[in-house]
DNA sequence: GCAACCAGTTCCCAAGGGGGT
DNA sequence: CACCCCCTTGGGAACTGGTTG
């Protein structure tokens, strides 16, 4: 038994080989090669022999040769992400893959006792929801990764001004005050790696505040283990608080638990609301009115995004009008 | 200004010619490679000098050269995943890392309109958390990966008998018997993707109860979103049922509300008991009782199986026993 | 340490056919 | 009619950065 099957992959050069051409046709055909016009004939016997023999490019080989992965590295924050960030993902990876690229998810743990993945990907761009820390910085910067975003060359408060940092507190804000409530506060989680994003909210949340002329809003953190809610609850009872913008549903339910568990009626007593639309939301008892994001948009926004810093398709950045929606239930 | 820095990455025949030395040296040196005896002098200053001049090897250019890219693979399930994978993922990483592999996660989503990472990133090992579908083991194939865990060969049912499906039911079922419930329901999600494992958990559930002397178990599924929660307390209250095993404590709270609002009190008339232990459970009030599982140890778990399948190392693929861990509440 | 290799990509050039002068 | 030029088509070979006999 000499001729066993080595059972290689088919490579470029076998499909050459079997048609009687050489191999930087098979490349210049299968890859649309700008600058190079190939006849109809050739092009489409090439197509049908590397179908036939089941050729599949070495992804590695690629990205030697050119000097670029294709890869986009979507950097998800270690801290739980709005629920359902999947269909959003999803709807990034959709559009990125038109155009030739494979979206690699990723979450940041903060021990950092792993080698960060960018570092074994070589991505062409690694994106982040938050700008990052000059530690992950430096180290994507150490192998090589020049295309970051959010871009650390600009004004790092630029994200707080965009709509999925804006328009949930706006909305949150105006539902209550709609509602009659003119006392209200803000509630969020006792965890130092969000205090950017909730400073970023709160200071939208008192803005509108402002806007719609009621007075200064108390503003807690909660941490869901301990009795920091009952507390929170009582002084709020006490104070004449009547209205609570949550930070998320999980702070929502946590504050209107601890209500309900304090005697203090719900939304009698006590509006609350939460964010992100998750299924605590919907199942807790009273149910919570919540903000939903539009969380297809936000893919194709992030899929852009990273187009466009790649090699500047994509069209220009033009911010979409994020559509983030108010889904009303009991508790407000 | 014609010497302008092309700014290029830095090549191990960089750190050579800096030396005076071969790049083969350089790759001895960097790598450990057995069979290769290098003097302890040159292999520090090979060290040093990488260092010095921030060498990073070209992760492609070693995956093309060496024929493997070192990277795992690990397919997350498009329903929710438990809560707190994470963890156990970061856990998987660490392992793996130690071995010199790096672990991608990727969720595979049920529309199928992307092309699934494994053809982009050529992994040695693909691994899920269920037993693929045909589908999916023909696009590993045709994309030359030949190891897939858990491996199409066995028995797919297999993993049915795994710790991870079988500790939970068991806990559930022993838990309420305990607590004097002779009557006792199953309640899972309307989700078709769920059947498998749904049904694998309710073989345990039902065996469990067997064992306990207990009757018949009624089989119920769920959807969050309508009224079937709340037929299903009522029937069940009719029916002299007082203990609820769900799927998940999302189905959990669906239940526990249903019951509340129909003034069925739990867990005086029904008690319910979760699965996951998710935030859900700790806030909704009453808060449900759940099962935690050693997510930590199921990551390790999946990091030994995948280095077993990549090279043979990780030792025998002991199943480590998985812990569960009841955690009541007022549910129960 | 030299040199062959891994599997593509891409620059540059050769051959050949067609049309214009 | 002969000649020349240009454009289309495709090939040769260097190159990407490491690994290994």
């Amino acid at each position: 038994m000499t001729g066993e099957a080595k059972n290689r992959r088919v490579t470029a050069a076998d499909v050459a080989r079997s048609l009687g051409i050489s191999r930087a046709t098979v490349g210049f055909v299968l890859n649309n090669t700008r600058g190079q016009t190939i006849s109809e004939a050739t092009r489409k016997r090439v197509i049908a022999e590397a179908a036939r023999l089941g050729y599949r490019p070495h992804t590695a080989a690629q990205a030697l040769a050119r000097g670029s992965s294709r890869i986009v590295l979507l950097v998800l924050p270690d801290w739980p992400v709005e629920h359902s960030l999947g269909r959003h993902i999803a709807e990034a990876s959709r559009v990125l893959e038109e155009a030739g690229y494979s979206l690699v998810t990723y979450t940041l743990h903060e021990t950092g006792v792993t080698r960060p993945l960018w570092e074994a990907l070589d991505p062409d761009v690694v994106i982040g929801m938050l700008p990052f820390s000059e530690k992950d910085l430096a180290s994507m910067r150490a192998s090589g990764i020049t295309t970051i975003v959010p871009d650390p060359q600009t004004e790092p408060a630029e994200w707080q001004k965009g709509p999925s940092v804006v328009a949930g507190p706006e909305l949150q804000v105006s539902h209550l005050a709609g509602l009659g409530h003119s006392r209200i506060a803000f509630a969020a989680p006792d965890d130092s790696r969000l205090a950017r994003i909730i400073d970023a909210r709160l200071a939208v949340a008192r803005d509108t505040a402002a806007r719609m002329g009621l007075t200064g809003m108390d503003d807690r953190r909660i941490n869901v283990h301990d009795a920091s809610s009952r507390s929170a609850v009582l002084e709020w009872s006490r104070d004449g608080i009547t209205g609570v913008v949550a930070y998320n549903d999980e702070i929502a339910a946590a504050i209107a638990g601890a209500a309900l568990r304090e005697g203090i009626s719900v939304p009698g007593q006590l509006a609350v609301i939460g964010h992100d639309d998750t299924p605590l939301a919907e199942l807790f008892v009273p149910s919570l009115s919540s903000i939903r994001l539009d969380i297809e948009g936000l893919g194709r926004q992030i899929a852009m995004t990273a187009l466009n810093a790649a090699d500047g398709r994509g069209g220009a950045a033009e911010d979409p009008p994020l559509v983030a929606d108010l889904i009303r239930r009991e508790s407000t």
